[in-house]
DNA sequence: GTCTATATCTCGATAGAC
DNA sequence: GTCTATCGAGATATAGAC
């Protein structure tokens, strides 16, 4: 991929995790990505809408390597969910708490009103819970179950995430952690 | 309270459940609620990160009074979470899926730029955190453990609202209400 | 409290030279 | 592919009459 063209991408996943959609500007995102303002356009003929939906791909792959490598490291399904939960917070913490997901913020700004972005951002969800079904199925439980159970661990991850930024704690993203893998190990047969 | 102020600050709350912050314009608003354009300053002299605020407050007392029905119309506090996750699935459901958190909207756009709006919304989390636990307590249990119980049950709640208007289906937040009961069963004591 | 009008700015998007 | 310049619309905010 053209090298200004990543930077771009790379700037709009910054911006969109602490501002939402709305909130960023392009002229900023060129600026913070050090791109010409013409290249805007280039890049991204049809605009902001497109930009917005290529951002979101971008971003949604990044995250589904790292939960892919999260449950390759643990034997135990619930030893990886356990340490993304972690990481999470330390992401949270070593960013003052600005650092949301970029996925959830474009789509509670936009997901009811442009139906084209919304596309890509329940896209990059349903790739993120199949990250974690896969995962979470190595336990042994069949993966219409390690499905739900995937979804039930992106929500509360996801909700934690918010209250957290919010209260500018780690508080709520931690014990939410715990809980989960409580539940996840009631749900899942003992790991060998 | 004046009944054209409260016009507003109800425009304000539907149109941030569904836009976000950034994403309504203040003549919009106006508009949404039959207000003249001049009562927005008259009543809001400190402009929009005043109202926005404001609403916030206002959405936070309104669902906050929600949840204590909710644990006042059933003995078993288990019950009254999934009656709660139930009820959103539904409201969910009959807007089309475009009705979220005016709160976690507005947290997520702003809360990382803009102080004066982020204490709000952590107020209005931590009320309806206190809301849950104070009912979760009834079981019996100590209210540090149903302080934390809250904050998992609401961070599950917020982030199944994110996956259900994204993906335009009910099945993620029926699903994370279920595991969420069942990890409050498996925590709390046996209701008599 | 409400009216109309407007100031100032930034937004997304475009045009045409090079 | 990048440059400069600019468009029209909409944003937030203000002013002054009534």
């Amino acid at each position: 991929m053209n090298e200004t063209k990543e930077r771009l991408l790379r700037a709009g996943e910054k911006l969109f995790r602490t501002q939402g959609y709305s909130g960023t500007g392009l002229k900023q995102l060129a600026r913070e990505a050090r791109a010409p303002w013409s290249s805007m356009y280039h890049f991204f003929p049809r605009g902001k809408e497109q930009m917005a939906g290529e951002i979101v791909r971008y971003a949604a792959a990044l995250y589904a390597e790292m939960i892919d490598r999260a449950f390759a490291a643990f034997r135990d399904p619930t030893d990886a969910v356990a340490a993304i939960f972690v990481a999470e917070a330390k992401m949270l913490q070593s960013s003052g708490y600005r650092n949301g997901c970029p996925v959830a913020s474009v789509a509670l700004d936009i997901t009811s009103t442009v139906e084209k972005v919304r596309k890509p951002c329940a896209e990059a969800f349903a790739l993120w819970i199949d990250a974690y079904a896969r995962g979470i199925a190595k336990s042994g439980v069949a993966l219409e179950v390690a499905a739900d159970l995937a979804g039930y661990v992106l929500a509360a991850l996801e909700g934690a995430i918010v209250l957290s930024r919010t209260a500018k704690s780690a508080d709520p993203i931690e014990r939410t952690g715990w809980l989960v893998c409580q539940t996840l190990k009631a749900q899942l047969p003992r790991v060998a």
